[in-house]
DNA sequence: TATGGATTGGAATTATTATTTCATATTACC
DNA sequence: GGTAATATGAAATAATAATTCCAATCCATA
């Protein structure tokens, strides 16, 4: 048995590379399949795999022990080894970059510190997204009057990316800003047959806590994206979304929050357009 | 046996939650360490899980069963299942996305879409930042003594991130926006001493465009952020990224900007402090 | 504090899966 | 073209792991 057996995969992988030539065709059959369906080998059995690449389980074994392995087991290791490197990475990068940024590494590393930390929730929701909750949402907003737009300080930035995109959709909208301070009169117009995308993560904005309290006390259904069941927001909001942002240098990510935000104002679009079509059709119908 | 099995590490997730409190301890036990560890899960055996978990194999079956699951076999799948979609590349991703989407796929297409798109962009750009760029904008930006940040339609919501970002540094900013429509008059207050963060990509925003050209006739220098070299903001700039941004239904993800315009921000907030420090050491020499 | 039901621990059992073995086929070399 | 070495297929066997079962324990309720 060869002294040198490799234990990470990309060892393993230059290794097969490299002897491709010299292996026995069904080994070599083997040797691609596992290099093609990682996945596979990391999760399959014997039996499965060596079904899937067409060839017998001992096979698969040979190939194993040609790599200096005991067994396929030992060699599937590897390969799950991989998976779990993966999908920690992300956040041990987030780590060793905050790490790096603390000892003053230079800007560069501050700016790949916002990469980092923004890939990471993008990771992150892509994975915990409740798709209930979302056509939930969808449905609501795209049955609304008016679309309110409630978010403050750092959330407001996605409420205006969120306005200006209902805008382009022709979409009726209305932000709820500050500048005039006649937030609470644009407010009291608001109807239960309107809606409201509310935004806030901890620590919450007091403003944007009441106003979601007022609107929602006049029956005015909230969607809201926030950051955790306890969030004070929670309570008001019909629908609500759980969102971690990871942070870096004391600035939360945004990615994952606008991501979510474009998608329900495309797919509120969408809807209305195809209720639209609907109702078009009916018209035409009425006319004959 | 349950009828709805939770087929997917999401509901599975809640479903664990939602009855957390009505759980027997020890069935409680193995589904906090579930949560916890969900790599365990779709590695381990029951047996090691279990001692993992400080519990028996045969407990690890029945919280399976309470779930609705034939056996710990089948939950395990669900833990594996979850590792593999985690871990396909975001080419593969895109790939499926595209496959959903012809077989008209519902709005979740939609999410994942601008998921893509937004991790498209963060990869995009960390391989392509030119470092010697983003070091002249931090020492530029570092220097001003009031930092204008210029942008209109979509880019405005990452102006105001900036705005935000350097209020909570307590860095002098203005953020030049046209609700009383003065900003004429607000952009004649700046000076050569000064400096201007401007983003716009095409279609460039004429006001944004027009807006750059009077503040850089006054000497005020502009760091710009746009989306190629024949960029109109490009032509004013002292210095300027370009961001490749990928879009999906129409709406170009923000990403990128985001994160670049953070780093930009908090490396500028970092130059200062440090600059600050230098200051005041050669005052108290100066007092000697 | 007694009693019934639910929960748990641990060993026995069953099932699944990896590995070995051996007969057969293929290939390379004389 | 024959022969030895190598490679492959298929089934037997060994190992490992999941599941079941039953006795012991815990807990709520009367």
């Amino acid at each position: 048995m060869d002294e040198r057996v490799p234990r990470d995969f990309e060892t393993l992988r230059t290794t097969i590379l490299e002897r491709r030539h010299s292996l026995p065709k069904r080994i070599a059959q083997i040797a691609a399949y596992a290099l093609d369906n990682p996945d596979d080998i990391a999760f399959g059995t014997a039996a499965s795999i060596a079904a899937s690449a067409g060839v017998q389980p001992s096979t698969l074994i040979r190939f194993a022990q040609q790599l200096g392995f005991d067994g396929f087991t030992s060699l599937q290791l590897v390969f799950r080894e991989r998976l779990r490197e993966r999908n920690s990475s992300y956040d041990e990068r987030l780590a060793a970059l905050r790490a790096k940024a603390e000892e003053g590494a230079g800007h560069r590393a501050i700016f790949d510190g916002f990469v980092a930390a923004a890939s990471t929730s993008l990771n992150d929701i892509s994975g915990r997204l409740n798709e209930d909750h979302f056509e939930d949402a969808i449905a609501l907003l795209a049955e609304a009057e008016t679309i309110y737009v409630l978010a403050k300080r750092r959330s407001y930035s996605v409420a205006s990316y969120i306005a200006y995109a209902l805008g382009k959709l022709k979409i009726r909208n209305q932000l709820i800003e500050s500048a005039a301070g006649l937030n609470a009169e644009m407010i009291s117009f608001a109807s239960p047959r309107d809606a409201v995308i509310a935004i806030s993560f901890s620590p919450y904005a007091p403003a944007a806590i009441e106003e979601a309290r007022v609107i929602s006390e006049q029956g005015v259904p909230i969607v809201a994206i926030t950051d955790s069941s306890f969030s004070p927001l929670a309570q008001f909001a019909k629908v609500w979304f759980e969102v971690a942002e990871a942070d870096f240098a004391g600035f939360r990510s945004l990615s994952a929050t606008m991501a979510l935000a474009m998608a329900l104002t495309v797919a509120v679009g969408e809807k209305r357009r195809d209720a639209g079509r609907k109702t078009q059709d009916l018209d035409s119908f009425s006319l004959v």
